[in-house]
RNA sequence: GGAGAAAUGGCAGAGUGGUCGAUUGCGGCAGUCUUGAAAACUGUUGAACCGUGAGGUUCCUGGGGUUCGAAUCCCUAUUUCUCCGCCA
């Protein structure tokens, strides 16, 4: 949710921003929002005048009372009926103004980084660097899909019969590689200065809300009914969440957490080859590393999370390549995204793993996550997230650029994770 | 799941209808003293909104109500604690 003193004082700016990003009819919402919260204002200047004038005269009865002049506290008592009539008055006109304004306002999406190119589809993303050379594969090699039924390792047949589709069993060597990438990924993010937390993955519409995944993305999660809860699409809810209603120190910045939790997602509307094998899944496995910064830190802190997410797949030894999203393609509350997408030999397509994004106080302003500055003062600190790593689209390129006629090789930073170099 | 008790500022903990946004202690911050630190002493210390300002309004878990007036009374939801039941 964007800042209501930044819409009002630098209108244009959030035009032009709002058209990067694509967003439609900008600019009668924004002139809708700038007038309600006029309305607001005088609203509640009359709804507070009213309320001040009630309350010196209820201390007015209140010292008569004191002094035994009953009857000219009755006659006080006359005065005040009307006024409270008045007040209930404004004040639900106050409600039904901010209640308006607030529904506009959470159809806005963040602003976009000046970085951030013009564009509307993945086409039109900036590829900032490639890494890694793409592998040569023998000739009868095969997708993941066939090697994981080759080697026995995940079977999404038997997952359709305890579930449904995109929730597959991993079995054997497959779930040992579930486990040492888990292991692998949350060791490094902890050697890094992450600390590591074990959120629930059960939430409540309020931590959807600070993130931002209600109201627009309602229809991604999957909603326990009976109790009203949510199943994470992703850890960034619950540990972002964690400082919902908080006000740090200054020195308390950065925090930097890091979990790993499954991840659930509804994914309606995907088909074809996007979700083939591990490429999409309503559960997998995921570690998060999420950062609280300082406004004028945040993105320095941006790129350093995604320096480590590179560092992570050059030692799995993947070719990767890093994309700086554009305008179109960006998630709404974002204000810079990186994708970091793998190369998967067997498909011949780059696979997204990552997504790192600074949301700057897009979701700080919803969670009320401040922190109190030198001088005294509250102001919204920038939150950070990316994922370090997601599982399976990781295992599908290791799985395929990694397969020769007698097996599949291990890298050596996860052997001594697996406990097994090969897959044969 | 059943019965009872409770929820107040960063923490502890007063306050049971009228200058209470809230006594006090701890913690935090600033100062005095000190070569420095500690101790001691002094001061200061919640948030949001409106207003150039003076100042005003709101918030004592959330929501509703009673009253001229609510932290204080009533209803309700949630959470916590104790006892019982069930249980990985």
């Amino acid at each position: 949710m964007l800042q209501l003193s930044y819409i009002r004082d630098n209108k244009d700016d959030v035009l032009k921003r709002l058209a990067i990003k694509n967003f439609k009819d900008a600019e009668s919402i924004i002139n809708s929002i700038i007038e309600l919260d006029n309305n607001r204002k005088s609203a509640q200047r009359q709804a507070d005048d009213t309320k001040a004038e009630a309350n010196g005269l209820a201390k007015q009865i209140g010292d008569l009372m004191k002094s035994g002049k009953k009857e000219e506290a009755e006659t006080l008592k006359i005065k005040t009926a009307e006024l409270k009539q008045k007040e209930k008055l404004y004040d639900d006109a106050l409600k039904g103004i901010e209640q308006e304004m607030h529904k506009w306002l959470v159809t806005v999406p963040n602003l976009p980084h000046i970085t951030v190119p013009v564009g509307k589809t993945p086409e039109d993303n900036e590829v900032v660097n490639e890494h890694g050379s793409i592998p040569v594969l023998h000739s009868s090699a095969k997708p993941h899909w066939e090697l994981t039924t080759k080697y026995d390792l995940i079977d999404f047949e038997l997952g359709v019969k305890l579930t449904g589709a995109g929730f597959p069993v991993y079995k054997g060597k497959g779930a040992r590689l579930q486990r040492a990438l888990i292991n692998y990924f949350l060791d490094k993010a902890t050697a890094k200065g992450y600390n590591e937390v074990q959120p629930p993955i059960l939430v409540n519409a309020d931590s959807g809300y600070g993130t931002g995944q209600l109201p627009d993305k309602e229809g991604q999660m999957y909603h326990c009914q009976v109790d009203d809860l949510y199943l994470i699409p992703t850890a960034e809810v619950p540990i972002t969440n964690m400082y919902r209603d908080v006000i740090l120190k200054e020195g308390d910045l950065p925090i930097k957490n890091c979990g790993y939790t499954p991840c659930f997602r509804r994914e309606a509307g995907s088909y074809g080859k996007d979700v083939r094998g591990l490429n999409r899944l309503h559960q997998f496995d995921k570690v998060e590393i999420v950062q609280i910064a300082h406004p004028d830190k945040s993105y320095e802190t941006l790129e350093d999370m995604r320096e480590f997410v590179s560092g992570l797949l050059q030692e799995l030894e993947l070719p990767y390549r890093t994309l700086k999203l554009c305008g179109g393609d960006m998630s709404f509350g974002s204000a810079l995204t990186y994708d970091l997408e793998v190369w998967s030999a067997a498909q011949q397509r780059w696979l997204e793993v990552s997504s790192v994004s600074n949301f700057e106080t897009f979701q700080t302003n919803r969670l009320k996550c401040r922190f109190k500055d030198a001088n005294g003062k509250t102001q919204f600190a920038h939150s950070l997230n990316g994922s370090a790593l997601a599982l399976p689209r990781i295992v599908a390129s290791l799985l395929e650029n990694n397969q020769t006629e007698t097996g599949i090789k291990i890298p050596k930073v996860l052997v001594p994770y697996t406990g097994f170099e090969i897959i044969a």
